[in-house]
DNA sequence: TACCACGAAATGTGATCACAAATAAATAAA
DNA sequence: TTTATTTATTTGTGATCACATTTCGTGGTA
């Protein structure tokens, strides 16, 4: 593995009306989420800064930001990383995430009324045409925005920036996950959580959510599987 | 209540090994912790630098960084403040505590070894000794000590963070909610947990890791107790 | 060939400065 | 006295620079 691979990130318009540091975070943020930095990567503030085309100030704050979010690490000698996975650790973001993911979808059952599940609907049909597309992105989008459409109806919900501090860790592979909807649609999680909200059945709910979790990472269930994929990430992003 | 109330941070050595930003987090961590600074009171930069002696360099990354872990808000007029309490918010982060630890406690039953048990044993004890003397602010420190090492036991683990991020915002409560542990000292769930460990009983180590916590913020069980409390921590902070 | 030492380049940290936006203060109008 | 409006001050953001530490490349030694 080449220490220099070099980065290929995705740049986006800036928004005026947003400040560099911001922009720069969800660039980073995004590149982290799509796989784009490759695991042990070292990452400088005036590589990155040249990169962006900023000055190396807001890289600096953007770093910080997404270091305290697990997002990246930041090592003894001061070096920022991206975290390698291991199949131990995906193992437990994945039981960290069907224990967090369930228990806030517990707590917003009470405060979903009919409109809001009606915008779950609509939310999960929007996933269900990204889905008959194959638009990878757009899947892995939009199933996010159901997930925090569902968590963030309890208006005094706590738990969502811990949700996402686990999913940016998870990183990659969600994209991956996500693909998998299709190979597993007999059974639709989803739909099974939208019924469980109609009957306001929490534990019903908790389950369909575990269930959507574990079966859309299945396809780690074993470190053979996940190292091969892991190897094969590693590749891609080349 | 005045919006330029005095802060009032308690000062540390700076260790000459460690970087300024991480003395400056500490320190602004432990305020927060402490309830030193009253929710809404907007920090400035400038302003913490002048009473920390530092340029503000520093303090703008460390801000970053709290805010990062939900320990400040950012708001949208790039003001930077601690977050208002509500009864609401407070009896969410209660259950994410009590969901996330207990799942944390049974994740890491397995890696519980006679060492690590036998360091669990003398880290209670040194909390038995902190409550003799009453001390309040190292009852708390080896509450979470002990909580952290019996998380932590578990090598994989990632919710630490997380749970930290938690203690975090509960902040001036935790003090007081360890206070109250002599009061309720008739069952000492740290002693069941401690029983449950050795007999590997992952819900029985569940139950008093829920309890421990359930129990420690019972104080805060009606929002007008709660409400009663945020003022006198109000007051006390002035 | 493998290992170590030394010098050069690169890097993180922290300080200082400029500027635009936001807040607070002061003045004018009702 | 209260409310608008203008002015003055403070504040966050971002750029640039200096310095100590770390990393890397080169050459020499066992």
């Amino acid at each position: 593995m080449d220490k220099k691979s070099p980065i290929q990130i995705t740049l986006t318009k800036r928004d005026e009306a947003v400040t560099i540091t911001q922009w720069v975070y969800s660039t980073l943020r995004n590149a982290v989420m799509n796989g784009q930095i490759l695991p042990g990567r070292a990452l400088t503030i005036r590589e990155l800064a040249t990169i962006l085309d900023v000055s190396p100030m807001p890289v600096r704050e953007a770093l910080r930001q997404l270091a305290a979010e697990n997002a990246l690490e930041i090592q003894g000698n001061r070096r920022v990383i991206v975290p390698k996975m291991t199949a131990m650790k995906f193992s437990e973001l994945c039981e960290a995430r069907i224990n967090l993911e369930s228990h806030a979808a517990a707590r917003a059952l009470p405060y979903i009324d009919n409109e809001k599940l009606a915008e779950l609907i609509a939310l999960d049909k929007e996933i269900d045409e990204a889905q008959d597309n194959g638009d990878l992105e757009q899947i892995t989008i939009r199933n996010q925005r159901f997930h925090r459409r569902l968590y963030t109806a309890n208006p005094h919900q706590v738990t969502l920036p811990l949700i996402e501090s686990l999913w940016l860790q998870l990183g990659p592979f969600m994209k991956l996950a996500n693909s998998r909807l299709k190979e597993h649609y007999t059974i639709d999680r989803h739909n099974e959580a939208l019924e469980a909200i109609t009957k306001k059945d929490a534990l019903a709910l908790q389950m369909a959510i575990a269930s959507d979790i574990r079966e859309g990472f299945a396809f780690a269930g074993t470190p053979e599987l996940l190292y091969n994929f892991i190897e094969q990430a590693a590749a891609d992003a080349i």
